[in-house]
DNA sequence: AATCTAATTGCGACCTGATCGCAACAACGA
DNA sequence: TCGTTGTTGCGATCAGGTCGCAATTAGATT
C-alpha cells in the first residue's frame, strides 16, 4: 500500500483522509481547516474546541477561534467528528468513527470509553416500550469511575 | 390525614414538604427560597434556572437571579432537586424523587421520561465489565422521539 | 422581647463557551 | 486567468452561570 491509498477499512484516519472527505462533500480545503484537522488527529483524546484552538494557534497564529468552531461544525455536518457534552462546561470533540459511548466520572472528571453495543439491548427495549430511539453517542453517561466509587 | 401530615409515601411533595427538608438540613427558610420552591412545585415539567427565575420575579420582584441559582444548589445538595443537562444550553431542574431518566429528542427537543430501571441491566453489565458505575439521572440520553424518527 | 451570629441575599462585575454579521480573502471549477 | 461563492478573521455579542462583598435576616440563645 502506498501512502495515497484511500482509508477504506478500520484504523485511525489520517488528516488527508479527513480532508478528502471534506473535499468530497463539496467543502473547500483551507489552511485553517488543515490546521484544525491536524490538531484533531495529532492530539490527545478529548479536546474541547478551545483546546483545539489553542493548539492550532501555535502553528497558525492567525487562525481565529471562530474558524475552529466553524470547522468543527463543518466536520460534524459530514459526520466525521462528533462532540459529546461532558458536563456543565464545554463539549469535547472526537473522530466519530470510534463508535463508542463516553462515561464521565462526576467526581474526578475522568472519561472512559465503552463500545456502544454495551447499551444496545437496553436501547432496543426502551425503543420498543416508548418509541424513543436512543442515540447514545452524543452525550456522556455520567457516573462514578472505579477509583471514585 | 390533615394538611400537616408529613409526606412519607409517594406522590408529589408539597412546597411545605420541601421547605421542611431544607430546614431539617440546617438551612434557613427565606422568602427567596419559598418563592423558588413554589415555582418548582407549581411549574411546568422542565424549567431551566432562568425559567424559574422569571417565574419567581413575577411574585417576588426583588429576588435576584443568583439567589435562584443558589437556592437550586442548596436543594440539590440535600438531594431534593436535581438537574439534567439536556444539550448545548441550559440544564433543567426537577424534583429528584421522580427517579427516572430523561430522553431528549435531538431534533424537536421533546423530553420524555422513562423509569431508570429500563437501563438497570445495561448499567449493571457495564459496571461488571469496566468498573464504571453509571448514574443515569444526571444527563439526558439523546436520540430521536417517535415523531421525529 | 431583645440580642446575637452566621447563613443568606441582592447587586453587579465577571467568566467561559459559543455564535453572529460583515467586509476581505481565496479555493477551485470553468 | 478569472469569477463565483464558500471561508476567514475580527470584534461584538450572547447565554448560562459564578463570585465577592456589604447589608440583611432567620432562628438559636438569653
Amino acid at each position: 500500500m502506498s501512502s495515497s491509498d484511500n482509508e477504506l477499512s478500520s484504523g485511525s484516519p489520517t488528516a488527508e483522509d479527513l480532508l478528502d472527505r471534506l473535499r468530497a462533500s463539496g467543502a473547500r480545503v483551507t489552511a485553517a481547516r488543515r490546521a484544525v484537522i491536524q490538531a484533531l488527529v495529532d492530539g490527545g483524546p478529548h479536546p474541547t474546541a478551545e483546546d483545539l484552538a489553542a493548539k492550532v494557534v501555535i502553528s497558525h497564529p492567525d487562525v481565529h477561534r471562530s474558524s475552529v468552531y466553524r470547522t468543527l461544525d463543518a466536520l460534524a455536518e459530514i459526520g466525521v467528528v462528533s462532540h459529546v457534552h461532558l458536563g456543565h462546561g464545554s463539549a469535547v470533540y472526537h473522530l466519530s468513527d470510534d463508535d463508542d459511548l463516553h462515561l464521565l466520572c462526576r467526581l474526578c472528571g475522568a472519561v472512559d470509553h465503552i463500545p456502544s453495543t454495551a447499551m444496545a439491548a437496553a436501547a432496543r427495549s426502551i425503543e420498543q416500550e416508548t418509541g424513543f430511539a436512543i442515540r447514545p453517542g452524543h452525550y456522556a453517561l455520567s457516573g462514578l469511575c472505579e477509583r471514585c466509587k
